[in-house]
DNA sequence: TTGTACGCGTTATCAA
DNA sequence: TTGATAACGCGTACAA
């Protein structure tokens, strides 16, 4: 009932392992009998089996993805990322999703690897900074690749853009709009990018000789209502900014509704920017100016990484991109 | 290096057999034998292979989610509520994503089941209606339980809300705070759910004697842009509507955006309505009213009867909620 | 209530 | 370049 590479050894004539040498694209197998396996294979549809193959073999032909992250999003963006490169390998992709703060977090990454014994795992923020998660998957041997790690960053393979650099290109472009007095939103202190956009905010204003007002940086927690609140905050200054950058879109959304319900005209009154960390600014708000990240494809290359011949330490960057759209604009233009 | 089931019989001083029998609750061991192998499986951090458990026996411990939608926000909450469920039983989830586009759809389920042979299949739609999937399913034997299927109800177990009722509750509830012309914003066709909640629209106006206008009714796609064009089709006739209901809440999101954009005052110039359907009602757009969908519990309640010690075809029905949020209220209320 | 022997479908080892 | 045979770690059937 079930096809087994026996069934397919026999209808091509020869041992069971020749099959599974064709199935592993090993060498030394002669083109002639090469094509008589496939053609077997493709006549019985014929699927290995990932449990048999992974108890008998050194390889489990499945990738894990430990992702937590507040929007789903970003999380579903990673998932399509390995997904499509798992595709092209014929590997499995694991996807359980993960509670951050759970208590027995290490418990379960412990009990996915015991049980599942997957080729290789993925971090996402904040786990990629998880000393006791590294520690783990180090004494078990677990490869692993990390996408925008915080810290450590020679420990693994992995993925990432320059958020700082990020961070000072947005900064930069609001200055060349003619903003003086930008306010800025940092994010959940917890993930290292906020910080790191951050301190680029910081460098563009230093670079364009703006003094920096402690006043106009307010701290948030990636959520809409934490954009609000400290856009509320912003807009009550006695010298209020010009423009207000979100360390995410979802901050930036906040910023935008508090414009909208004031009867604030954008961006006349106020230039609005963020990051492309949700998918308001790619979809749902298609006004929002953003840094755009390729999220797809840091997970892509992650897997790509992760599946490498050689196990690897390579760290990858991949460009971003600064998409303006209607919620900046010339300062005070009409 | 691995611990095995064999090092557990070892040190607890039993036979496998035995270990098995405690790992599995099945009866027949003695309550200090248990106990002397459970300490055992602690103690050594036991943690069976699946690999090993699924080729030996009749069973994967592992069930399949084949889950496409447009909203990562859907599909994550779906992930979250099988992983609940799976987590009280030992039971792993996968979840990979898939297109329902791809014309590879079906070659890929069947791989996916013939690789993995998952206990069981969930299914969202609109696959939960694709012929060719259900007979490919039907086929292979394997057990399946639909969420909110549209056609062919009684061919497995589902999970599912009223959205008819669903469409009416909102319609009539529009209709208390005195709204006579309420523009309906109908959703993809491709999914069922889109005439169901329209049908309901037109049972709310009908039980309220109000004569249908069919202008008021405009078809969308589930996307912002779609209903941004719709609202914009709505408030360009010569008598616009007072209200619009829309079939998700990003569309819902796209008439908010028009209201803004015109500088119409929500509620007094507009009401808007819509659906939980992506993240945007729940905590992005915190104002805007909706059809609260217990999607999480839609699944976890769905991989409940998919873990069931027998296999059924019960369909069971989850409440909605209607949430009343300010982008609605009396009319003409200041 | 417990244990023994076998087999699941594949890869690894080693010989041909 | 190929093949025979022994694992892999567990559940099943049956015996004790």
């Amino acid at each position: 009932m079930r096809v087994t590479i026996k069934d397919v050894s026999r209808d091509a004539g020869v041992s069971i392992k020749t099959v599974s040498r064709v199935l592993n694209k090993e060498k030394y197998v002669g083109e002639e009998t090469r094509k008589r396996v496939e053609e077997a294979v493709a006549r019985l549809h014929f699927r290995p089996s990932i449990a048999a193959r992974s108890l008998a073999g050194r390889r489990s032909y499945q990738i894990a993805l430990i992702c937590d992250n507040p929007s789903p999003f970003y999380v579903y963006e990673m998932q399509l990322g390995i997904r499509d490169r798992c595709l092209e390998d014929g590997m499995r992709m694991i996807a359980q999703p993960y509670d951050r703060d759970s208590e027995s977090l290490l418990e379960e990454i412990e009990s996915l690897v015991d049980q599942t014994h997957p080729d290789g795992l993925i971090l996402t923020p904040p786990v990629t900074d998880y000393p006791a998660v590294l520690a783990l998957l180090a004494e078990r041997q677990v490869r692993v690749v990390r996408i925008q790690p915080g810290t450590e960053l020679g420990l693994t393979a992995s993925t990432f853009i320059d958020n700082e650099a990020a961070g000072a290109a947005m900064t930069a472009h609001l200055i060349a709009l003619g903003h003086r007095r930008i306010g800025f939103i940092v994010g959940d202190p917890s993930y290292v990018v906020s910080g790191q956009r951050w301190a680029g905010y910081l460098d563009a204003l230093d670079a364009a000789g703006i003094a920096v007002d402690s006043a106009l940086t307010r701290e948030g927690d990636f959520t809409f209502p934490s954009g609000v609140a400290a856009t509320e905050a912003l807009l009550a200054l006695d010298r209020p900014p010009t423009a207000i950058f979100a360390s995410n879109d979802a901050m930036a959304a906040g910023a935008l509704a508090v414009a909208h319900r004031r009867g604030m005209r954008l961006p006349d009154d106020l230039s609005v920017a963020g990051f492309d960390d949700t998918t308001l600014a790619t979809s749902v708000w298609p006004a929002l100016t953003t840094i755009r990240q390729p999220m797809r494809a840091l997970a892509y290359q992650a897997a790509a990484l992760l599946l490498a011949a050689e196990e690897t330490r390579e760290r990858r960057e991949l460009p971003f991109e600064l998409v303006v759209r209607d919620s900046t604009g010339p300062v005070g233009a009409g």
